[in-house]
Parts: structure tokens; sequence; C-alpha cells
DNA sequence: AGTCTAAACGTAACACTATTACGTCAATAC
DNA sequence: GTATTGACGTAATAGTGTTACGTTTAGACT
């Protein structure tokens, strides 16, 4: 596998990234933990422990309508704006976009209120293009 | 408890719909089990069951990072653009708003990736303006 | 009426997701 | 060298959601 490296990442951080970078895709915490058990991962713990730091450092991202997560698709990622993601619920394709003028609009309308925003929780669900076209 | 009947709902669905109504906020389905038991329910399905119908009509909103359930804000409900709500993380509270203009730049994003657009989630975290008056 | 069908319902069992609790280990600071 | 801090290992448990199967209810149609 895929190590991804990354100087800050303690070993676990490091397996549970790689697992998510080689899926191209979200993988759900226990779906990584059966990936990594060859690597000696035995408790959703594990798992969960590596995916908090990871989401706080930014290299991970959390799609709460799937209760998944995944490598966030910035190569040399850590510090960009919010992220966007839209999910074909056919094939499950998940692409992430940083839509900075809609956040903008949403933040406008926080300020507006008072809420001191601390997270956005952006996801679209519909037909991806290639699933749209099939027969 | 009150009733808030709906011409199309069931029994099961009106007393989901009116638990959710009285509660004010969000309510997550086993809350909501624990409160109509005393109704009858029995089983997470009931309330699942009603729960899908409930959002199929537009009455009620899943609230995805809080796996939880909201009656919608709108009082005549039915048929109104997305929603998107603001979510206070020390008091709990959900504000629902519907930004149009945010949701037609995400839908600007989908169009021009072929993407076939389905279903928006959008959730803001952070601090009220009560919250944050505190000392 | 009688029967057919579709939708809603009741119940039990189970699967999936996430956290609490408790103890250990390694690195660093004083 | 011991105190603190953060990561780790393991087990148990809590919380969320679904599958499977059978029954009931309400209309539509002879």
């Amino acid at each position: 596998m895929t190590v991804h490296a990354h100087p800050e990442l303690t070993k676990n951080q490091s397996l549970v990234f790689g697992s998510l970078s080689d899926a191209g895709g979200p993988l759900t915490a226990y779906a990584i933990l059966d990936i990594l058990r060859e690597n000696g991962f035995r408790a959703p713990l594990q798992v969960y422990r590596a995916l908090d730091k990871l989401v706080e450092y930014g290299l991970v991202h959390r799609l709460e309508s799937l209760n998944a997560f995944v490598a966030c698709s910035h190569k040399g990622c850590s510090g960009h704006g919010s992220a966007a993601f839209a999910i074909c619920e056919k094939c499950g394709e998940v692409s992430e976009f940083t839509p900075d003028d809609a956040i903008q609009l949403l933040k406008d309308w926080t300020d507006g209120k008072g809420f001191r925003l601390s997270r956005t929780t952006i996801e679209l669900r519909g037909i991806c293009r290639s699933c749209g076209a099939e027969t």
C-alpha cells in the first residue's frame, strides 16, 4: 500500500490516511478497520482516533450523509477554503470542490444573525454525468 | 400533546410529526421512540417509517450532522426551496433558512459538471448570538 | 358482499456506527 | 528522575438504522 508519509503523522494516522488515499473515494471507519487488520489494527477506536486527527489537520473530510470519510483531494492539502461534495447516488463517486462564493453568501446570512460560523457541511446528492448518460 | 393533524398523515405519522413540532428542535429517532412509547410505539421501525414519509412530504428535515430530525419551520410547509440549517454547538438551537442564492451557485457548479442534483444538505455549525454573548 | 391489491403497521432480530472506560507506553519539560 | 502530555491497545457498551416476516387496513373492482 502507498504510505503517503506526512512529517507530522503518527504511524496509525499514516496508515489510515494511506487507506483513504488508495481507495480514491469514501470509506467508512469500519471499512478502514477491515483494511488495516493486516497492519495490526484490532479495534474501531484506533481508526476513529486517527480520523479525528486527520480531519483536524484538514487531510480528511467527513461525509455526514454517508457516515464515511474521504481523503482531501488537494494533493498538498492543508489549509484551503471549506469544501463541498457532489455525491453520485448511483456509482458512489464523490467530487470535492470549493464553492467560495456560495459559502460567502451563507456566511453573510450567519453574520447577519450574529452566528459565529465554525464549520460548514455541504453535500449534494444526485446523479453524475456518466451515470446519467447511461441508457 | 398537540396533534398537528394533516389530512394526508396516518396516525403514526401524525404522532411523530407532533412530537417533533412540540419539541421545537431536533430529536433523534430513538428520542422520538421514547416519547411515543406512551402512545403504543414499541420499535424503532415505527419511527423510521413515519420519518421516511414525513421527509418525503417535506414536513420534516433530516440533520445529517446530528443524526436527528426536525419539523420544517414553514408552518404551512409543503413545497419550498431547499433548506439550510445553522446549528449552535453550545445550546443546540437550530435555525432553518432558505439560501436560494447560495444554492443557485452550487447548482451552477453541478450543472457545469453534468451532475443532476436531487438533494442538498447544508449544515452550518457554530455559536449562536445569545451563546456567543455570554461571558 | 366478496376478493384483490397496495400501503401501512407490529414485532423481533440483527447490522452498522461511535464512544466510554481503563490501563500502558514513549517523548519531552522541568 | 519524575511529571506531564499525547498517542496507543483492548474490551465493553451505547447509539443509529435495517432486514425479514407476517398482519392489518382501506380502497378499487367485480
